[in-house]
DNA sequence: GTAATTTTAAAACGTTCGTTTAAAAAGGGT
DNA sequence: ACCCTTTTTAAACGAACGTTTTAAAATTAC
């Protein structure tokens, strides 16, 4: 049933780098099945059609991901005292570096394939996500909840788009962003450094308050 | 040489916000054609090729924004005291409703097309932007730094960024995310009204306090 | 009014796309 | 060895794409 690399997960690899690299639309089956050195028609037979394929690639990351995340969100809203928002952010770091050990890049790419997901017309996608992952979901508003019980399920619900929104663009644009840093400010800084540099501003804008105050 | 109104600009209208919609990519010529009532042939006549069309319609709004913005930001930067960090990102507001009377739903169309020039693998836009409006960008620095002088130039890239991503993310999401807000609290938001409510979160990360403070 | 230029129009071009077909190859069970 | 199922392969399909061509129509200039 299994051999060295099994033709599925072969196309599975070479499709979730080169979907986040070039977008669903402008990644063929054709470059798919040449960088996964297997036929053409090997992706209709395993995965039925190239919509489908798409869904696989981002299932494989999000079966992966969530579970992670839900166990150290749950662990965080069972424990006594009420936990910062650095902390709940901070949950989402070992999820995502889990995802750079299972394939190279596999955090931007997760990301990018996350953004991908709301803006390339797949929006079946987000419906996906939310369908299949709506309890770690709902995890997640429960510890920010926690961690600030003033804020209200409205503004709760504006800022946590305001966050997705930060974290698929900076990671998306991560190459380029750190490129830029190595050249203009001679700034190494690798995935899990930009991770660990975009939480305190994720928890800041989280925290911001509603009172007009002189910023 | 001009009618009523003429096929040029009749097809960037058709084509910007087939692109905001769907993308570049899954934006064919026979679609924005056959939305603007004109013929196939004609955007090849009169812009030279799809990708100078893109190019096109990524410039009329520029030339509209940027002009305005600068025009803010040269004011916040002559003036004596020292404005807030709301002060500058409230700067955007005038310039960003500017592109909503020029065309419907132009905010968001730029927005959009301002991520997917970041994303669409249309690396070309980006250079196009820092070439031609490079005093602009430097201007919002200026003004970042003038209302929070503490920041360094890397922390101030690496927020910057994370501001532009929000924004992008933001706005470009905002038909969905306006749904949301009607249907789950029968909240009523407009355009304006969400660029207002996005703006308090961008100056409190951008003023994110590098101690690690109890949040 | 006529000639020159610009714009529009219909048709076809060659390519690439996702998908399907049908036969060959490989694998597993007995 | 055999049959049966699964997988791989090469070839072709029709559709859609951006672009080009050629001629008609409209506009401008004199």
């Amino acid at each position: 049933m299994v051999s060295k690399l099994d033709t599925k997960t072969r196309i599975l690899d070479a499709a979730e780098s080169l979907f986040a690299e070039h977008g669903f639309s402008d990644t063929s089956l054709r470059l798919i099945t040449t960088r996964a050195s297997v036929n053409l028609a090997s992706v209709n037979y395993h995965f039925g059609s190239k919509k489908e394929l798409i869904q696989a690639v981002i299932a494989r990351h999000l079966e992966l991901f969530m579970p992670l995340l839900n166990e150290k969100l749950t662990a965080l809203c069972a424990q006594a005292e009420q936990p910062s928002l650095l902390d709940v952010f901070n949950s989402f770091v070992d999820p995502l570096l889990a995802l750079e050990k299972q394939s190279k890049n596999g955090t931007v790419i997760f990301m990018q394939l996350l953004g991908r997901s709301y803006t390339d017309e797949q929006g079946h996608l987000r419906w996906y996500t939310t369908t299949h992952y709506g309890e770690v979901l709902a995890n997640i508003t429960k510890a920010l909840l926690k961690a600030n019980p003033t804020l209200s399920s409205q503004e709760l619900f504006w800022r946590l788009h305001f966050t997705l929104g930060t974290a698929v663009f900076t990671m998306s644009s991560s190459g380029a962003l750190m490129d830029i840093a190595k050249t203009d400010f001679n700034q190494d800084i690798d995935v899990e450094g930009l991770i660990r540099k975009v939480i305190p501003y994720l928890a800041s804008g989280m925290n911001t308050s509603t009172e007009t105050t002189n910023m």
